[in-house]
DNA sequence: TATGAATGAGTCTTCATTCAT
DNA sequence: AATGAATGAAGACTCATTCAT
């Protein structure tokens, strides 16, 4: 997104907080719902002084996916190369995924209902991306099942499973519900893995290597 | 939904048949990106003839939840009070949903996404019979807890990871997919008592309760 | 150009009056700087009634080029293939252009200036039928001086020639000129015919052939 | 033309620039289509820093036109009081027009398509010396009949045929074109006069009195 | 039953211009 | 001498809806 050039330096802030306040109105209305007038009056901002920072409609429905998949596809690709057992590095990739789900609930919900009102280049590129983060969890299961922890099941199928409990949380989480992600994800990951695991593995076991883990590689 | 009064034989047909052809308009585009026009020219109607037929846009939206809801609403009503050991019942409520959701994906994917686009007593009925459907499952998983069949959990906890599993369905469902609602069932089901199980819980035993059933009440 | 079908029988007369207007707003003011609100204001319309006659503001444009250039060339066709002399031709060809030029000196006036706006297909259409049209009186020319009437010039400068001194005609002519087509095509032709003819040429002589020709065919 | 008092050295130099780089925008696209955003980009200019040079658009628009008319009109005035045969003095005439045609072709086409854009004063000067130069050629024109030279023709007419077949030049010239101002003024200028002038007048002399006169008055 | 015609507010976006710095 | 930020009207176009026929 090659935007013109010389800007001053607030240029960068009010566009970042016209990104938020957009995130906020698309989570409420929906993209096409939601009118560059309204996101103008929230902004504070007449119609063309609005247009001199977002570029388009379209553009800030980009940036708010952006948001969710940059740091998303960062982080799980770092705990995907960990050199750990796959039960842990699911167990991270869960907390992870969960932590910028609740961080940032309205881009979420605008991550899972409206990436279809992107068009051309904009969409393939988001479809490659949210491919690539399903491969991640898809081979992480696979190797889970590879190095017993699993039972042979359908990978896809788990993989779809794990998709599922987390990515459907932004419906109903609150921003200041009584769960954060790490109790989220333990109590998903435990809800899965009791499903997932060969016979006589030990589900318990598991949040002690995690605090291990936690330990031996600070964030 | 007023409807005009004194109609043919063929209005409430033909009524249902736009209904589902506006189902599918709104499930691909989206109910706010979806205009009328583009409902009359798949009906093969002009405008004026199209509203003769729905009333109004929001009508159709209001149509759409109600053929989701209300066979829901029913077997789920049905399933609660059958005399059966909880988790049996809970499983039957499982493949009822995913009955209901592989069945109508389009209807699904306009429930899911556009409620938000009701007002006024629509929305409020709405959110009232997706309250009473959570209501059921959250009652049942208590009875399982009660009756020691399950560990004792935070039920709210659970009943959402019920409904994160099954609702979230439909981002990846085809029509012609490999997997039906009994097996889909059988798999989340699987996964969800293994996780919520007392120790010692026979998970294996449940699908031949699940035969005995239909043996014993055919649908 | 398809258009919606099943429109009652004033549809398309109200959409040829609006052409007309517009022809009429585009050559005073200007394609571009003609607004959408203003044809619809001279037509007495609200925007939404407009758009459901003109589908866009390019189609005006193209509409306007249509009645330019569909009668031009129909006519330029059938006269390059009558079975005369070529400057007899020329002199029937430069009264037809005359002709259209001024019965519709506001479309001519669209037709020479804005027909840089059309875009695509549309442009490309355009550029064909009016190098057909070039293409034909250079033909003529050439022919001419094939038969011994004409010197040898260059055909492609005198086809300039020919259309320099015709097209630009709009620039200056009324509706209420003291002018007709008739007279200027005689006066442009005996101006163009004794630059172009060979020496001892009897150039008074093409009015009585015209008469003839005339008397022979009639119109 | 209200410019900002007290410039430094380099502001007419630079002015001109972007003059030269509006007129060349204005010829592709018209002055209606082209964007003052646009015009500051292809001057390497903030929108800011334009206007310091500009004014207003329309200012861009007056310029382009003075530039084509007060060279035109000036070397005119010189022309038509010249001590020469009428012919000579139109053949002369005809050659700087196009000289001036052919120099600057993009302004000759912002001349022909936009002057409409402009408005009070600025449109009512510019009609005034339009006039101002048909008059001189009509003159011209009617002195070369009462010498005898030309039959008794309507002048009016004749000085149309006059700027028709020159101004009209613009549409198909090239910057690269094979024909240079001289050459299409001995075309246009032979087909004229042949067209024009009494029988028996030696058209062929014609150019070697334009040689005689050149050399007599070197320019 | 069904239609075509009309509306006017609403859609996203671009415009020429201004001005504090 | 130049900039970035702001404006608000205007740009073309679409919308859900109504209604006489």
């Amino acid at each position: 997104m090659p935007r013109p050039p010389g800007h001053g330096p607030g240029y960068e802030v009010k566009r970042q907080e016209i990104i938020d306040q957009a995130a906020a109105l698309f989570a409420k209305q929906g993209y096409a719902a939601t009118g560059i007038a309204e996101i103008g009056q929230v902004a504070g901002l007449a119609k063309g002084a609005l247009y001199y920072y977002i570029g388009s409609k379209e553009n800030l429905l980009v940036e708010i996916q952006d948001r969710v998949l940059r740091p998303l596809l960062t982080a799980a690709r770092r705990i995907a190369t960990l050199d750990e057992d796959p039960v842990l590095r699911l167990r991270l990739l869960s907390e992870t995924l969960l932590d910028i789900i609740l961080a940032r609930l309205d881009h979420i919900w605008v991550y899972e209902h409206d990436y279809r009102h992107l068009r051309g280049a904009n969409r393939a590129r988001l479809l490659r991306q949210r491919r690539e983060f399903e491969r991640i969890v898809l081979d992480l299961l696979s190797a889970a099942m590879d190095s017993g922890a699993f039972r042979r099941l359908d990978p896809r199928l788990a993989m779809l499973q794990f998709l599922n409990l987390h990515n459907h949380t932004y419906q109903w989480a609150r921003p200041d519900g009584p769960w954060d992600a790490a109790f989220l994800s333990r109590e998903y990951c435990a809800t899965l893995i009791s499903g997932f695991c060969s016979p006589g593995y030990d589900v318990a076991d598991l949040e002690q290597r995690v605090a291990a883990f936690r330990a031996r590689v600070p964030a």
